[in-house]
DNA sequence: GTAAAATGTTAGAATAGACTAACAAAATTT
DNA sequence: AAATTTTGTTAGTCTATTCTAACATTTTAC
């Protein structure tokens, strides 16, 4: 009914709506590196499906059931990522890529096996929060470390960029989900910080990491 | 560079090969469930990737790289139905749909770990075998159940068919492999079986049934 | 408040994969 | 060996998904 095409679509629309709040046909193209005459025309489809809501010239918007099904994929994708890391071993850089193709397998039976042995998890192993059997998930308002002042001590929660470069990054300094960070100092010229957790000392992280970090205070 | 499409094809090609020694356009097309000429196009658009042999009016044939790639998605195939069952729990008749699918994803790591976490293992939960990391298997010379005689004694090693209704007929009988099979009859009629195994006595398993079950002496 | 830039839309074409209808060759029956 | 059936091929069409080129609208800049 919905294919895999239009599956990634809904995911592009839900997640740019949740980041940007208005979606336009130029930032969903971008995000799925294809042109925009090609968004546009699936966006007539899925409205046609009833899965978005489609004015010329106006934002793009998802309707319930374009929710539901988008919140639905991404159920099975985040399932997948934490089947990978926990039950399989695969490290938290690792499994986003898989996990794009995994949410797209068609088996209720599949992804509730995996939900079962995984105990019901609520979040993703780059703590995000797994949608429920609706399609619905809570957002947690976390805050960027960017929004963090020196003297705060906050736990890492979760991060909004899953690629292995980044993760990767994070490995190389034993940054991990749940980390006591400690803010040092704020360098005003570029917003760096330097930061202490569990053995570390004097980490410094760019703007450009900090603001990919989701804290907790 | 090989389409999920063409991955079926790549298969259903080797598969029947190997159950009928020649294929032709019209077994492809009804193994697949697809009409001829879309079969005899796609041939020919294979034939151009090298991964076919393709002349007018001839039997199919698979070049080696045809069946290398074509026994490596049979490896995924396999490996994923192994892991179903064993460590996620699945019967034996749950798994053939899903990893229908499963076969078709990009990610030699995946299925590496899979291996891992297997031990390696040689055979499916239908008792095939699972190709190396070359695409080869080996073949085991089995025989139907349909070969044997009265009084034989021999071990059930493989199941030909892995439809999710004959494996349920199968798990009703609590037949499952490794079963230290008894002929007692053999109907000369309709060349049913009476058979015992386990605790099991007098079970009758139609000719239909036994062709499909292999066994070692 | 016009001009320029950015964004969005339409039209037309390409490719992959499937189909039907019509024709051709090979195999099988009489 | 001719007729019939089966099997295979070609040609043309359709849908899904993508593209480029051209045009339209909206937003931003001056
Ligand atoms: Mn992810
Ligand atoms: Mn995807
Ligand atoms: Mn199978
Ligand atoms: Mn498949």
């Amino acid at each position: 009914m919905v294919s895999l095409t239009e599956e990634n679509y809904l995911k592009a629309l839900l997640s740019l709506a949740k980041e940007k709040g208005e979606v336009n046909v130029t930032d969903l193209s971008k995000h799925l590196g294809i042109k925009m005459p090609t968004a546009n025309s699936m966006m007539k489809k899925l409205a046609e499906k009833k899965l978005v809501v489609y004015e010329s010239y106006k934002p793009l918007r998802l309707t319930e059931k374009g929710k539901k099904t988008a919140g639905l994929i991404i159920r099975k994708h985040r399932l997948t990522e934490m089947f990978l890391v926990d039950k399989m071993g695969f490290g938290w850089e690792q499994v986003h890529e898989i996990a794009e193709q995994i949410e797209h397998i068609h088996s209720q039976d599949f992804f509730e096996k995996m939900d079962e042995l995984l105990g019901y998890p609520k979040f993703d192993p780059h703590g995000s929060p797994i949608p429920d059997k609706n399609g619905k998930m809570e957002w947690i308002s976390y805050q960027t470390l960017t929004h963090c002042n020196v003297g705060d001590v906050v736990h890492l929660a979760a991060v909004t960029n899953s690629s292995a470069e980044f993760l990767k990054f994070l490995n190389a300094r034993e940054l991990k989900l749940g980390a006591r960070l400690r803010i040092l100092a704020i360098e005003s010229f570029d917003k760096s910080m330097t930061i202490t957790y569990d053995g570390r000392s004097d980490e410094v992280l760019s703007a450009l990491v900090c603001e990919k970090l989701l804290v907790t205070l």
